[in-house]
DNA sequence: CGAATAGTGTCTATTAGACACTATAAT
DNA sequence: ATTATAGTGTCTAATAGACACTATTCG
């Protein structure tokens, strides 16, 4: 045992963002290919290290964002979603990244950006499922924002980011479907939407229609959380006799 | 500018933690009092840096808890409160701290840890009114951590970790009211925690009882997700005309 | 008109919330 | 018996969920 006064180590710090969107009623995350080793050829979440030792992490995460998904910083709002930071979850070393959520309309595909080979919207069940194979602990990262998002449906105004600036009742009801999992009785649904105070506020013009009567527009309403909350039916537990 | 191989920055990896627990039906948080500087003399949250560089972050707030806290790591279940990275957060450079959160039922006092000159238990209120002052952001990540309590007690069988292995009814309707900061009526929160299902299960004795009548005993039961949850009456914006 | 989608009405079983009562102990 | 706390019963208003209907567009 030396007596040498003992310091503290150092670890790299990196983020990483989940993008979600919808894509043709099926959640999706946008991934890039990557251009460099470690994992150089695999899907991988956007991201990167700080760039300099002042740099705030937030800001780092607004940074990759436009760098790599190129992507409107003014639009999307970026929550923390949680640290990983296991010992070798990075062969160059002591990587920790702290990962963010967040969550777009349907948008053009992205173009790619500087370090990232290609980009492009993956389906959710397909990386959960483990049919791609993704860089690092990036699965499980994904798991914990789809998770995230999933509970964020029910308590805050969260499923109208999935939209486009105005939006059916229809529109944000296929939000919820897609991303629960489970379809939703429409009359029930449009009820409980109108009724929770501040969720949505009407957007003047009615408009759309390849065929049927055309929908109200509405907007995003002042309210980020919900009351009362939308409740999502009871799962697995209930297994029924 | 220059053309050196640019080299990501590192930062000082610290972890934090968030006791929390109940003493006189009042919601308190186990703070020290800081023996070094920065902030010598300060209260602040346990914690500390890693240890050293392939230490499991999770095992580092473990290896706190009994440290600083000298609490038993078995019965605390640590959950991931957030990551804290600001810039200047730490006069020596460049610190990020994960925050984590611990219920913990009554206990006697902690004694002092290693590099705790003291140790104790304060009252969030006291913390979130401004009335202590904290070291660093401390205030901020125990407001964090309240908050995070509260939501936890409607959605998760949070509840029954601020009481020892047995309690009564009445126990836990302490936790939900100092947590939640209200009162709840006695019978309907007994009907509503017992059809819960898995939230507690009869302990078999019934015990206690300085006068009155002896209440039953619980243990906390096997469901860590309540359905339904136990729903918190809506606050502020139902500003009653 | 029919087809297709939007939006409303209504009924019912369940539940939250209010409140009165009964039960079991100590003194 | 009194006091104090534990536990149960009951009523009512609100709500979730099921389902049938009307409305408005296009071709």
């Amino acid at each position: 045992m030396t007596d040498d006064p003992w310091v503290p180590p150092v670890v790299l710090l990196a983020v990483d963002l989940v993008i979600l969107t919808l894509r043709e009623s099926r959640l999706h995350v946008l991934l890039i290919e990557r251009g460099i080793d470690p994992y150089k050829g695999n899907l991988a979440l956007p991201g990167g290290f700080l760039r300099h030792a002042e740099e705030d992490i937030t800001a780092a995460a607004h940074r990759e964002l436009s760098e790599e998904a190129d992507l409107d910083v003014e639009t999307l709002r970026l929550e923390q979603l949680g640290v990983y930071g296991d010992p070798g979850r990075d062969p160059r070393g002591r990587v920790v990244s702290v990962a963010y959520l967040a969550i777009a309309p349907r948008l053009p595909e992205p173009t790619a950006g500087t370090d990232a080979a290609d980009a492009g919207w993956q389906p959710t069940d397909r990386v959960l499922s483990g049919d791609l194979d993704l860089a690092f602990d990036h699965q499980r990262i994904i798991a914990d924002g789809v998770e995230r998002a999933r509970t964020k449906l029910e308590h805050s105004a969260l499923g109208t980011a999935f939209c486009r600036p105005t939006f059916t009742i229809t529109d944000l009801q296929g939000v919820y479907e897609a991303v629960w999992g489970i379809t939703l009785d429409p009359r029930n649904f449009y009820r409980k939407v109108q009724k929770t105070e501040g969720f949505i506020v009407p957007a003047g013009t009615s408009r759309k229609a390849a065929t049927g009567r055309p929908a109200r527009l509405f907007r995003a309403g002042p309210c980020t959380a919900l009351y009362p909350p939308m409740v999502r039916p009871a799962e697995g537990p209930s297994a029924k006799e």
